[in-house]
DNA sequence: GACAATTAGATTGTGTACAATTTAATCATC
DNA sequence: GATGATTAAATTGTACACAATCTAATTGTC
């Protein structure tokens, strides 16, 4: 039992169950972003909008480790949902302030109804929760921060 | 403190951090993948040859938590770089078998470095490795099987 | 104050992911 | 043994994700 090839087993790998939960649980999102016309990473921009007002993409990106060739698209898409506003800043032009329209603030009233539903779909205690936050985020902590 | 939209707040997700868990531990493969050409997808999905031998896309699939959607381009360019060979099963038409080649074999020898490399990118001890690997095959395990 | 270096976004190209549909093979039932 | 249902891959269309490059604005330095 145990042969050197051993570390390239899938079931011996940490990254992949990592990758897979991920992908499972983002698909698991679907029938509540569907009706209010959301994607999984259209969503969580949402998130970070809602709770700042107005964020530069740079800052976007920082919170949401996405670079400006995911955010840009992604930006561009909500803007013509007409979730968000994306206009230069007048203190630097070279920043792009992304701010919310009535519409944008309107929808976080039915966004907040998600977070509930989709807790049933882990089937972890409060506890078990809490621990695997903990350690993602000291995996997350861990990296540099402009990368 | 604490108004009824917490519940959105990016920072009480735990979907979130493992969704940028991932990305961020999967972007860091590259390095050491690039060498042998493989991209992370295209990684695992070896990895799971190397270890079957000769396996459908059917059961690469259910292991790999991915459709035939991905799974038929990753594969070709997999047969591109002349890593595996494939070929319809004889007993049922509908099965496509994959199976290595000579240099797909000979890779796995290259691919073995691999795993010892990026354990140094993952700081954590031995026991929360354990701990978070647990907790993620936990939730995996209680999503149905076909899906 | 010219100019090199830096910075923020946008663009381009490649490679996933996945839903939905299609095609072909096999199975089940009568 | 024809035929409806099921199954495995492939295809199509949409949406990321990121590396690399480009452009324009700003900053730092002499």
């Amino acid at each position: 039992m145990g042969d050197k090839y051993d570390c390239l087993k899938i079931s011996n790998q940490l990254c992949f169950p990592l990758y897979a939960c991920s992908k499972e649980i983002v698909k698991r999102y679907k029938p509540y972003l569907d009706p209010i016309d959301l994607t999984y990473t259209q969503y969580i921009t949402m998130m970070v909008i809602w709770e700042e007002q107005e964020i530069t993409v740079k800052a976007l990106g920082d919170k949401l480790f996405l670079d400006s060739g995911t955010l840009t698209p992604v930006l561009k898409k909500l803007e013509q949902k007409g979730y968000v506003k994306r206009s230069r800043s007048k203190d630097d032009e070279r920043n792009l302030i992304i701010t919310l329209t009535k519409e944008g603030l309107e929808l976080k009233k039915q966004a907040c109804e998600i977070p509930a539903k989709m807790g049933h779909c882990v089937q972890l205690t409060p506890e078990e929760s809490e621990k695997l936050y903990s350690l993602l985020y000291k995996i997350l902590g861990s990296f540099p921060a402009g990368e």
